[in-house]
DNA sequence: AGCACGCCGACT
DNA sequence: GTCGGCGTGCTC
């Protein structure tokens, strides 16, 4: 009997089948998945590798098998998934396989290597002593005396926390150890991802007519072991979570595994609280990407072992090792993040319908907002859509208020907060509620705009926003290619009062103490959370009223419950309207109707301003007027006639290199190759020439691409496959020179 | 990736 | 002569 094996290796030449003869005394062992070792070329430490395949004979001259281990092998339908991937997105199966494998072993590990974990633990040796020196202010640093108060309050802390919580270095904390007032012990720890013990209360809540319909039609799937997609279209606080949340326990009571993906900056504690509260901390595991190594080891032997029924996790949790899957549920299926913009460019969604099907159970897709494309497959049938119109709690929306941004310049108000959203924070601050500013930072890219009528430039073959590219001071489309030179002078009003636009979170945080220095703020973006748990801490910061004013970009909307906050402003909803992408407005809908959903969740009605130079978009129009069925029925008109997803497809082949000359040849070249197949076999795609992408020049890497506007099927997968293989023959290719992607719908376009 | 093979200049 | 530089090619 001859294996075919992957090797895990990541030498792009490797990335291919090789035969092995299996020992006769390996029969019993040797399945598909299963993890072997193998002689390979004349080196002397052995390969490990995966069978994907058994079969009688091969045509090369074998080598043997050297050793079989199974535990950490694959399943043979994980293998079936990696081969399907490996097809469906250009890549190599052991890019897919890699997915799959257990954290920490994506290297050459023959053994785990599971090591205890310690932590450095800070105790206060005689509290009396302490608070009698603090109070005879024996203490010259600060700091100091902060750690000690902490330390007084909350008892033994572990070292890491004490500095991020009281924003003190390990000098001090060593200070306080050498003057004997504390010690610092390492201790055993076990591993918890869980931020902190949630009391377990299983207390199922009462279904509205609409939640038990929902849950009903699923459920019965359920039972019958049928494939269906559905749709859960429901407002905010419709309750899509608790129909989440019994789907899942009906699963663990029939004892099967259900995995729930979430989209990664949502997946705080507050989310995982809720399951554990009604699940119990054993029967769930967490999977993240800021998750130790050792804790994503544990989290993914508590799924493989059987124990954790329940996985909760961002996109790649759709690889967990999980048997007998009882259903999958994807929470605010919308978000972007459930595509892989690197190799392997998955989209968990595909990928969880691959799963649902063959193991014929539903899949569940959830959504406030939902993504056109899944909208689409529901009036394509392929989905079947649930609607929740009612909110489960009687919660009032909250009112909303558009604030035209050209009128405060003709006032001569240059602020970034028009003096409504001025008067309002002040009047928010008088009253002791609370205020969360939203700076939609998606948009990165400078656009041109005129202050006085709000024109942007667009191209005139794309209805895209042109971007202003600094280095060669000119606009351009970045689909099309096309470029003008850069206006000085608005062509709608004739005023020369044209601006490039591009703020940050710093900026507004500065503005906000200026205007108002009593109030306390705390800025949340991506250059304030890196540290671990300190995502945490800001929220929970705010919650309790630590700070008047809760700055920052995405993160701060993601289904957070402020019951405090009754004002939310959106200081530019420009940004992300004039993203250049096709899904601008759609984006825009989504996050703005977000961001308007944190308002007034308590007692107190909620007021949402939303500032911008376009009040009269419709996009802006639909959300003032809380209205998404407008909405959607624009956006999906404008769709098709602009031939967009989801009436039609995008695919990206990027080629990147360190040699521009390189990046161009393979690029006109893979161009030329399809030209000539969509010419000679007359194929209905529309293949744009090869171009630089709009961000030409990525870590001194050049990037150029070729678009390609069709409707994604079969045959695309194979021209898509084919296009790959010749790639491989071009030499830069083969020589690592140059690097190929292929992307179908890119949630990043440049 | 690794390792061998081979073709060429430099140096005991 | 032969040592070592690295470009090329192969690994079931």
């Amino acid at each position: 009997m001859v294996a075919e094996i992957i090797l895990n290796s990541n030498a792009k030449e490797l990335n291919r089948v090789f035969d092995y003869n299996i020992p006769e005394t390996m029969f019993y062992k040797a399945m598909v998945g299963s993890r072997v070792f193998v002689q390979f070329g004349n080196r002397k430490q052995l390969e490990e590798g995966f069978i994907i395949g058994i079969k009688e004979s091969s045509e090369f001259k074998l080598k043997s098998i050297e050793k079989i281990v199974n535990e950490n092998g694959l399943t043979e339908e994980k293998v079936e998934l990696a081969k399907w991937m490996a097809r469906r997105y250009f890549c190599n199966i052991s890019e897919c396989i890699k997915l799959m494998l257990p954290p920490g072993t994506t290297t050459k590990i023959i053994e785990n290597r599971i090591k205890e974990k310690n932590e450095n633990f800070v105790t206060i040796i005689d509290e009396e002593v302490v608070e009698s020196d603090i109070e005879e202010d024996k203490f010259k640093s600060a700091k100091q005396v902060r750690i000690l108060k902490f330390l007084l309050d909350n008892g033994e802390t572990n070292l890491a926390d004490l500095l991020l919580f009281t924003d003190t270095t390990r000098d001090a904390v060593k200070a306080l150890e050498k003057k004997n007032y504390i010690t610092i012990e390492k201790k055993h720890v076990e591993r918890n991802p869980f931020f902190h013990k949630v009391e377990r209360q299983s207390k199922k809540l009462e279904f509205t007519e609409e939640q038990q319909n929902a849950y009903n039609e699923i459920s019965d799937k359920m039972d019958k072991n049928k494939y269906e997609e559905y749709l859960i279209y429901g407002v905010t606080g419709s309750g899509k979570t608790e129909i989440y949340l019994q789907l899942i326990e009906k699963a663990l009571n029939n004892n099967k595994t259900s995995i729930m993906l979430v989209p990664e900056i949502s997946l705080t504690p507050q989310t995982v609280d809720r399951f554990i509260a009604r699940f119990g901390e054993e029967n769930i595991a967490v999977l993240h990407s800021k998750l130790s190594i050792g804790e994503r080891f544990d989290q993914w032997n508590k799924i493989k072992s059987g124990q954790a029924k329940i996985v909760i996790g961002a996109r790649s949790a759709i690889f967990a090792p999980v048997q007998n899957l009882g259903i999958i549920i994807i929470d605010e299926e919308h978000d972007s993040s459930y595509k892989s913009e690197s190799t392997p460019r998955y989209n968990a969604k595909d990928v969880a319908r691959y799963l649902c099907y063959e193991s014929n159970i539903p899949l569940v897709l959830g959504s406030a907002t939902p993504d056109t494309g899944s909208l689409y497959r529901t009036m394509k049938k392929q989905s079947v859509l649930l609607r929740l119109n009612k909110r489960a709690n009687n919660a009032k929306l909250p009112e909303i208020e558009v604030v035209d941004l050209r009128e405060e310049l003709s006032k001569k108000n240059k602020s970034m907060l028009s003096e409504k959203l001025q008067e309002s924070i002040k009047e928010n601050l008088e009253n002791k509620k609370q205020t969360i500013l939203f700076l939609n930072r998606r948009g990165f890219s400078t656009f041109v705009m005129c202050r006085d009528c709000g024109y942007t430039a667009k191209c005139k073959n794309c209805d895209i926003t042109l971007t202003y590219h600094k280095s060669t001071n000119k606009l351009k489309c970045h689909y099309c290619g096309y470029e003008t030179k850069v206006i000085t002078k608005c062509p709608e009003c004739g005023s020369e009062n044209i601006r490039y636009f591009g703020t940050g979170t710093q900026k507004l945080e500065s503005e906000i103490n200026t205007l108002f220095p009593e109030a306390k703020t705390i800025r949340m973006d991506v250059d304030t959370v890196t540290k671990k748990n300190s995502h945490e801490k800001i929220l929970t910061d705010f919650k309790e009223n630590k700070a008047d004013i809760l700055i920052g970009t995405q993160m701060v909307v993601k289904g957070h419950h402020f019951p405090n906050v009754t004002l939310v402003g959106v200081i530019a909803a420009d940004g992300s309207l004039n993203m250049n992408d096709y899904r601008a407005n759609e984006i825009t809908f989504q996050i703005l109707t977000q961001v308007a959903g944190r308002a007034g969740r308590g007692e107190d009605a909620g007021k949402v301003i939303i500032q911008t130079y376009n009040p009269d978009n419709f996009t802006i129009e639909c959300v003032k007027q809380q209205n998404d069925e407008m909405f959607y029925n624009t956006e999906m008109r404008l769709r098709k006639q602009l031939k967009y997803p989801p009436f039609c497809d995008i695919i990206v082949i990027g080629v990147s290199s360190k040699d521009e000359q390189i990046t161009m040849k393979v690029a006109q070249s893979l161009h030329k190759y399809l030209k000539d197949r969509v010419e000679n076999e007359n194929i209905g795609i529309m293949l744009y020439k090869a171009l630089p992408a709009p961000i030409d020049k990525i870590k001194n890497k050049y990037r150029w691409r070729i678009l390609i506007k069709c409707k994604f099927g079969e045959d695309i997968i194979d021209l898509m496959n084919n296009t790959m293989e010749k790639a491989q023959t071009i030499k830069y290719c083969k020589n690592g020179d140059a690097n190929i992607s292929i992307d179908v719908n890119p949630t990043n376009m440049i």
